[in-house]
DNA sequence: AATGAATGAGAGTTCATTCAT
DNA sequence: AATGAATGAACTCTCATTCAT
């Protein structure tokens, strides 16, 4: 049977998921500046003090949060690049992944992270090296391109990292308004449509 | 010789000018939240209130600064789409338009503005109805797409909502880090491969 | 044992009347705007911050300090109405209350509340109807005069509605200086030659 | 003919005039801190910067508007004061003058100095010393009463100075509401039965 | 003399963080 | 470990007063 520091360790964890989850919705919702430890401790139905006994500072919330998605992330690419897919189907693969999380709140956090500077600085006095490993991720998939264009698949006119960028940025298409308030489309079937998009272009094709 | 009261309003309007440069840049380096009034006026070399004189709150700075960007954003539109270019033509001058300006502020600012509360329900308040002109504005991009798809030029089983949400969100493509910083790409190249990416897609050709 | 929970209530209560004191001194001595939060929070030794716990707004606090005055005077004309006295006794019964309290500061603060403007309408606002109480309690004294005219004992050829209102005006006449800086009057007998005066008149009586 | 600089004085005298009318209607509405200079000027039809070249300080506005009501004041009770009128008449044509003045203004203004600790601070400053003038004009008053105790008219039990203090305080009366406002009274009607209330009392005269 | 834009000290208020219980 | 009252720095905004034109 388990220690009983280990039941509490996991309480410990399950309580800070917890907060994490409250966290996550209400930055979504309204913000980072516009959401206050006081709404999220009420929120959490936890004290302000217990609060800041799982989470220090405030930028430190944001922090776990961002590892949280960045670490989920990560796996999803990793998982995806080592997968027996083809090049493409890996790159669908991810706009997949992203785009069925709940919120795509993952890539709303990634954004949050570069559009605030506290945050920023934040993430970059952590010593789990963040931004190192969200730089990686990217890089990651910039190699699927690079593999691509070896293959013969994309188009070699085209720059590796304008592609790779314009990718990125398609995976926070959906942060304000989810793909399916897009008329009567699925998440799947808006998700192959913006692969098309992606891969083929707007363009009609000639027969 | 103009009167009197002519150069007095000149006057003003230049430190209104003034001010929205100020506060653009900052904004922009640093959030709506984390930027002060009393940075804006420092960096203005204007006191706090002066500045108030011409901004009563700081929310209204943001909104007249989203004012002058919708504005200029609305006219190379407007401009586009009363000239003889083609379609594809039209779309790639709104992307070059955006791409051209200094630090593509304008997406950043309409883009602030749907992230930030505050600032949504300052620009709510307007009478300007600055909120309906940006709508108006995307509404006349969607009909470039109705458009082109009539003439047979995009492909007909992708959503013609979804080209426009994707378009519109490529406008914000450069907004941390400027296209130029791409490789040795110049700005009209990187449109030029944007455009590329966005009506070829990424494949490679079949010849 | 008073549980924990009640501990904790009381000396929050205690805090706050505390705040009330401190706050009815510095409004007394030097008016509602002349005197800043900070001054309060310095006189009653706390933070600002703990201050704003207590009353959210400046003009909460001056609400509550009315609140607690009109209370106090409510509960005085109800003991005295239902009390066996007569109406004469009745009345001066009210004066003297008005008189014992310390600096007379009941009817200061509720003399305050008509010249103030931001005070009257956060009056409106508050659910308590704390105005409403106050023309509430004005009234039952209007009523001891209409009794006493129909017992016979006040003089029919004078409004009645004037009569209370004379009285109401002179339960602030010891406002600036106390009653007892008259010559070497004590509170009794200054209380004493007010109700002759108002009751009797200032004409020497014929014999 | 008059000269120049006297026609330009005159000038000078009347628009001062009309911004103490100004002056004192707001604060007589708003309340001395709740109307600003601004307002003042606006509703003047001239410029701030002209409105200081009259008034060096907001509260050499108020001071100024004080002495207009003392010196008014003054004049009227040394008129009274030399008339051939008996006691009581003269006591009576006091709260006469009082009462019909446009709004009462007089002892607003001459209760907001004894409320407002800064203009008290300014009326001590001048030279004109009118706080010296008020009080020597109240101790005119305690005088009369003084006389008419001597030719037994008062009731010499009670203490002049409180008798003069409850007169002093009865000018106030019609602060908030006028008197007119009073059921049916005219101000003619309302001042004689205040007067009766002060003089007879309310208590029912035995036949 | 008249103007009104510019000034900046100072006010009220918020909220991340600390700390005594 | 949990609580929530206490803290105070920092912020937005006001307005009496000054000053260049």
């Amino acid at each position: 049977m388990a220690p009983y520091y280990q039941i509490k360790e996991r309480l410990r964890q399950q309580r800070a998921e917890l907060i994490l989850d409250v966290a996550e919705e209400l930055f979504a919702k309204k913000g980072y500046h516009d959401t206050s430890m006081d709404e999220i401790a009420i929120h959490a139905g936890i004290a302000k003090g217990t609060l800041y006994q799982h989470f220090a500072r405030k930028v430190d919330l944001a922090c776990a949060l961002f590892e949280r998605s960045i670490t989920l992330f990560e796996q999803a690419v990793e998982r995806i690049s080592v997968s027996p897919l083809g090049t493409r189907a890996r790159l669908e693969a991810i706009l997949s992944f992203i785009y069925q999380q709940r919120g795509s709140s993952h890539m709303q956090l990634i954004q949050l992270a570069s559009t605030n500077g506290e945050i920023y600085r934040g993430l970059q006095e952590k010593k789990e090296m963040l931004y190192e490993r969200l730089r990686r991720t990217k890089a990651r998939i910039q190699v699927m391109f690079e593999e691509g264009k070896t293959e013969g698949l994309f188009d070699p006119t085209i720059s590796t990292e304008l592609m790779t960028r314009l990718f990125w940025h398609m995976l926070s298409l959906s942060r304000r308004e989810p793909l399916g308030s897009l008329e009567q489309l699925s998440v799947e079937e808006g998700v192959a449509q913006i692969s098309r998009l992606f891969f083929e272009g707007t363009m009609r094709r000639k027969p």
